[in-house]
DNA sequence: TGACTTTATAGCACTCGATGCCAAAATGGA
DNA sequence: TCCATTTTGGCATCGAGTGCTATAAAGTCA
């Protein structure tokens, strides 16, 4: 079985050297954060969001509802698993940038690179950003969850430009580029094109170029060339 | 009272003309949307919004809380008044622009069009808009609201490059600008700004720049000036 | 082995938003 | 007065989310 404490199945707690190493006490938890979303994500492909109940997730993982809302603050927040680790890599990125890098380069490169998923997690990634586009419940929960994203977002232009990050430089490159980012995620999981980056990268650049027509028209026709043509 | 049909108090139906004057039948509606926008505002204002519940609303407007789930279909709903009539004046503006007129300046000024009040409108916008950008039950459902709003931009946007509307170009321009649009009414919302028009207008500039970082700089500058001098 | 502490869980009661259903009230017309 | 029409109100119901409490499971220490 798994759902047991990271020390491992049953076995004598580590004692060894000087690191405090936890020790787990009391009961152990019955499952996992990651057991609960796989269940809950089968249920939502399977049912559809609003029609699974979290009586029913509970039910599958074998806890009870009360618990489930220990290990999720809401059904909503199920599909977005460990987002709060991804904000610490972005603002990293930014932060870390050189100064003298052009800014939307920085944010660009930042947005790919906190967006770069192997293989094997894309086909969840996708299943997610499905969801999170087009279900209205999870279209609407985004919105506080990108909160946070376009903080870090204006907190690194502030720090450009000068002036405080509530200032309408910052919040509207933060608030643009979260519309960028959405964009590209959203055509992403919706469409047949397999490359995230890719997208994500092509999305930034149109928007640093001040979406030129002439660039947008060539975007669109190769977006055609590769949808229909080869 | 208010709140009577259309067609007057009491007063004899028109019988006039071939014209098809809708001629009421039927008990009268008890009350309006405005009325109960009205007081429910106050109740937001007062107690906030979590903490303002239907049934609170329904008895402050008279109407019992089922009616209050007629005249709107969710306490949400509320804040937004009459949106849809806003995205039609959008449609209007966007479509209505000379084909020569370079794509952007076309949005920024629509954008700045749909958003020209009048002194009386300014004070509740300030309030509906306020919530809009704090409350995050009311954040979230911003998401859903102004998805009509990109559909809307992403149509105008793949009418002017070419391609379909749910291509990455159109998608883009449409979220991005979105995001530039809802940064200016945060700030004018949430600041001492009067000039609700002027920073929607900066806003879409800074956009069309691609935010240039000189001209971030500028604009950053303005601000401090206009805030801690005279 | 038997307390004792710690942690996780289950169950219950409750609030609130939202929906479906049906009876009752109000209105104009025949 | 009876009828068709429209709005309203009350009720029952569902589902998300929260606070509270008792209990189960684990380690520790004597």
């Amino acid at each position: 079985m798994t759902g047991l404490h990271p020390a491992g199945t049953g076995g004598a707690p580590p004692v060894g050297g000087a690191a405090p190493a936890y020790v787990p006490r009391g009961r152990r938890p019955s499952t996992t954060r990651e057991q609960i979303a796989r269940q809950a994500l089968d249920l939502f492909e399977r049912d559809g969001f609003d029609a699974t109940t979290v009586d029913g997730i509970a039910a599958a993982v074998g806890i009870s509802r009360r618990t489930f809302f220990r290990y999720y603050s809401s059904k909503r927040d199920v599909v977005w698993g460990e987002f709060d680790a991804e904000l610490v890599r972005l603002r990293d990125q930014l932060m870390g940038a050189p100064r003298d890098e052009p800014m939307m380069d920085v944010l660009r490169r930042a947005v790919v690179a906190t967006n770069r998923f192997g293989a094997g997690e894309l086909d969840e990634l996708r299943i997610r950003m499905g969801l999170i586009s087009s279900v209205p419940a999870l279209v609407a929960h985004s919105a506080v969850r990108y909160t946070e994203w376009c903080e870090v977002v204006a907190d690194f232009v502030a720090g450009r430009i000068g002036g405080p990050s509530e200032g309408l430089g910052p919040q509207t490159v933060a608030r643009a580029a979260l519309g960028t980012a959405m964009a590209a995620f959203a055509c992403w999981a919706n469409h047949d094109t397999d490359d995230l980056t890719g997208e994500v990268d092509e999305a930034f650049r149109l928007l640093g170029d001040g979406f030129d027509e002439d660039r947008l028209r060539i975007s669109a026709s190769q977006d055609r060339s590769r949808t229909s043509g080869t």
